[in-house]
DNA sequence: TTAACCATGTAAAAAGTTACATGATTGT
DNA sequence: ACAATCATGTAACTTTTTACATGGTTAA
């Protein structure tokens, strides 16, 4: 029901095939869904079934013929409705927390290791996400609006990374605190 | 594969029936499970077959008899293991953002009432946050350490949620500056 | 009497992932 | 020769959710 809005807003966008929506979807890191095959193709014939995409058959030479699609009035009007209407509230997987819950087996050591090799994880990710967002647009933006709100969207990430690592120097400091030894 | 331990750590610290497993999954909010019966029940009979837990059958007189379940020793020794090893990135499900993204056919106002809807769902959210950390522990820890990493456990979700506001607050001003207008 | 709590479970459906299948082109 | 990119799709599987099924107790 919510992949079908996504792929219904990246056509609405711009005029893309399966193939290209596949890599839009990799590259976007506040989707969780990793984009595959089955759902995009499945999903475009749908919307194609129910009118709110159209197809549009490019034969190439050598490769196969491309499929592109794009939304139709009737498309974006269900669109509208979709960001009009109400979101889940914002959800967050974290299976460090996971792990830090049961920790109660480990060691010191163990559990700075652990702490330590999911700090440097974030590390990266923050990295890679400062690295996007100086790239800047592979998506150009419409409008001035969208394009300061899709650079909004990414600091989202940036922030939330960041305000991770914060939390992190609580998190040492705490334990430090408690039981410094070693 | 993950849900096996997270229950199975429950069933370390304490041992609980699927009834009370159901309802503690319902208040870990860095849960994204839906604690539903399907997968509580037959998870429980799975580590049951492995010999990860082991099940008290407890009769009632006019409800239907509990089962009890608690870990094994090798059920503790499977549990250390996944908690030491690699945890996945943490992951974010927004779909206010997604909204956001989409929302290039909206007013001002509409924008502006989705932001504001938003936002009073976090700010919710995080009221509720604090008022389960002011309570405390309905969970017990069994070491200093353990309660203090619950604490920052709980810590984590009430930080995102901030730094989840102050992202709102760059939102509106970025906005307010681009288009001031009304 | 209506709802919430206690307590177990199953069935059916939806959502999502992984792997398979084809096949040309371009770069290393 | 090998991998990556382009471009489509399908099959099998796993995971997760929703709804059903039963039935007693307690409080509004």
């Amino acid at each position: 029901m919510e992949l079908d809005y996504v792929i219904l807003g990246f056509l609405d966008w711009k005029e893309l095939t399966g193939y290209e929506l596949k890599s839009l979807f990799s590259r976007l890191d506040f989707l969780p869904w990793s984009g595959n095959n089955n759902q995009i193709y499945t999903t475009l014939v749908g919307l194609e079934k129910r009118g709110l995409v159209e197809k549009k058959t490019v034969p190439q030479e050598k490769l196969p013929a491309q499929k592109r699609y794009s939304a139709t009035a009737e498309g974006r009007a269900l669109l509208r409705e979709a960001v009009l209407g109400p979101s889940t509230a914002p959800a967050q997987a974290n299976e460090f927390l996971l792990h830090l819950m049961w920790s109660a087996s480990l060691t010191e050591q163990e559990l700075m290791g652990l702490i330590d090799r999911y700090q440097q994880g974030v590390v990266l990710e923050l990295m890679m996400c400062r690295e996007r967002a100086r790239r800047g647009g592979e998506f150009e933006a419409r409008t001035p609006r969208e394009e300061f709100l899709w650079q909004m969207i990414g600091r989202n990430r940036t922030m939330a990374l960041q305000n991770e690592l914060n939390w992190l120097v609580q998190l040492r400091n705490g334990l430090a605190g408690k039981e410094g030894s070693s």
